[in-house]
RNA sequence: CGGGGCAUAGCUCAGCCUGGUAGAGCACUGGUUUUGGGAACCAGGGGUCGCAAGUUCGAAUCUUGCUGCCCCGACCA
């Protein structure tokens, strides 16, 4: 992308309202804008850090077996009527009337309608195990909206549900999960830790938080220090084989948000070397409920013995809209955002120092069309600004490598590369460079391991 | 939902106390000179001072009501 011919509103000066450093850098970036409170358009550059984000999630959902579907965000009350919810969720959902007078609601979530779907359909437990999931937008009518898409009001949601014939084939629906969740963040780049989380009236110990490290946290959290840097599963982990080893390799250490914290616990089983204890962002939750729904509705298959069952149902949450600002709370710095390869709107740009001289015009036209046809998602920057200027907006949006050529350089046949992650510059033959380039970001692509 | 605060140019803000022709920096437009870390100079354009009522000869400024937004707390399947 030329970046003379995008849409890129960067801010130099920061808008008051901005509290914490990613609503702060993705209002400067030109990512987001406000629409009103907690309410958000997603600007191009914003739009393509959460479609990265949105394919990753896709891919190993796809992987671990569950299947995407789309449902909608107006759901009818009577659905809700059914389950009890209705009445209990009080005014942080949102109710609509239609023009027949009809009671609607803008969902917040959708175990009633995928149950809905599930039971207009499977009959037989033949038909399962089932995981069906969806990645659209929810609305919650939070009381006091904050800290940007990080807690708004509208968000873009992947929730998967999965249907079992009973307990035991629940459990190995929620490590499925489980393991995509732990592949999923990794491959953003995030190290999210798996944590007990309440349970609520269910009971049991099949529910976890995936959470990120982050000083601006909302929740305090307490873990032991190597779940830091445990192996993550590969690409070619078995979803149908067994995944005991490694959801208990996972779940053998103390891992705990605040309101699951056993102090003794804690104490007695990490050193005092290892304990963390720490602020975390949510970044998702998978859930185990059993019958909740299925029973109320009356989701039930025949089993083998010819007697219907009500199924037992997971569900799986991942916040995309959360996640973008997590990212960036995770890896910035003074100067601007730190992206990730796997989910940096662009992987690579270019900075002509010199827009308008013949011989940089040239080289960085060359270059651009190379990186291109390397496959390397490249932004261009075209613009006739000072050197000062791309420098600043470079650093600024993030992108992880900068490859900048001025007239010097064109002239004695150089390139500067200069890595955003540590700061490093290395001077390359500009014949070099797209060869140089294509190493450093394949890798850090995560797609392939 | 309790408590606090803010609303003046696209952005950050001054002006308000003590009523009298609406300002600065950045951004934008034209020009000249620049060009390796958000350039300099010259000349321009841009405002129902959030909305409504009131007081006054006169309201950005004083009063009342409303709306919107932010911060702290409570809340967060």
């Amino acid at each position: 992308m030329r970046l003379s011919q995008y849409f890129l509103p960067v801010l130099k000066e920061v808008p008051k309202e901005a509290e914490i450093v990613s609503h702060r850098m993705m209002l400067r970036a030109g990512m987001i804008r406000q629409q009103a409170a907690g309410l958000y358009s997603w600007l191009p550059l914003g739009y393509k850090v959460l479609r990265k984000v949105q394919d990753i999630i896709e891919q190993e959902q796809n992987r671990a077996g569950a299947i995407e579907l789309l449902m909608p965000t107006l759901q009818p009350a009577d659905l809700w009527r059914e389950s009890g919810r209705y009445n209990d969720y009080g005014k942080e959902m949102l109710r609509i009337e239609d023009r027949h007078e009809r009671d609607l609601l803008y969902g917040p979530t959708n175990e009633e309608m995928v149950t809905d779907i599930f039971r207009a359909y499977v009959r037989s437990y033949k038909e399962l195990p089932l995981n069906l999931y969806h990645i659209q937008w929810k609305f919650r009518d939070e009381v006091r909206p904050r800290f940007g898409t990080m807690r708004s009001r509208e968000f873009l949601m992947k929730d998967a549900y999965s249907f079992d014939l009973d307990m035991e084939g629940a459990r190995k629906a929620y490590q499925r999960m489980f393991v995509a969740y732990l592949r999923t963040y990794w491959r953003m780049g995030l190290t999210a830790i798996p944590m007990k989380a309440d349970t609520g009236p269910i009971g049991g110990d099949l529910s976890h938080e995936f959470i990120v490290l982050a000083d601006t946290g909302e929740s305090a959290v307490f873990c032991h220090a190597d779940l830091l840097d445990k192996a993550i599963p590969s690409i070619d982990t078995n979803f149908l084989g067994d995944l005991d080893p490694i959801v208990d390799d996972w779940t053998s250490l103390y891992a705990s948000t605040e309101e699951m914290h056993d102090a003794a616990e804690y104490e007695r089983s990490v050193p005092a070397d290892k304990q963390i204890s720490a602020r975390g962002i949510e970044v998702g939750q998978i859930f185990y409920f059993g019958t909740k729904y299925s029973e109320p509705m009356k989701a039930t298959v025949t089993g083998a013995d010819g007697k219907d069952v009500a199924v037992h149902m997971g569900s799986y949450g991942i916040g995309l809209t959360r996640i973008v600002p997590a990212l960036i709370e995770a890896f910035h710095d003074d100067d601007g955002i730190i992206w990730p390869v796997s989910v940096a709107p662009f992987e690579a740009a270019i900075l002509n120092l010199k827009s308008g001289d013949a011989l940089c015009d040239e080289t960085c036209e060359k270059l651009y069309a190379e990186l291109q046809a390397a496959g390397i998602d490249t932004l261009y920057d075209d613009r006739s600004d000072g050197a000062g200027a791309k420098f600043a907006t470079a650093d600024l949006i993030g992108v992880p490598y900068q490859v900048i050529l001025g007239p010097r350089g064109a002239k004695s046949g150089e390139v500067e590369i200069k890595h955003r992650r540590t700061g490093e510059r290395e001077t390359i033959g500009i014949a070099d460079a797209v060869s140089r380039i294509v190493g450093l970001v394949v890798p850090e692509r995560r797609d392939t391991v």
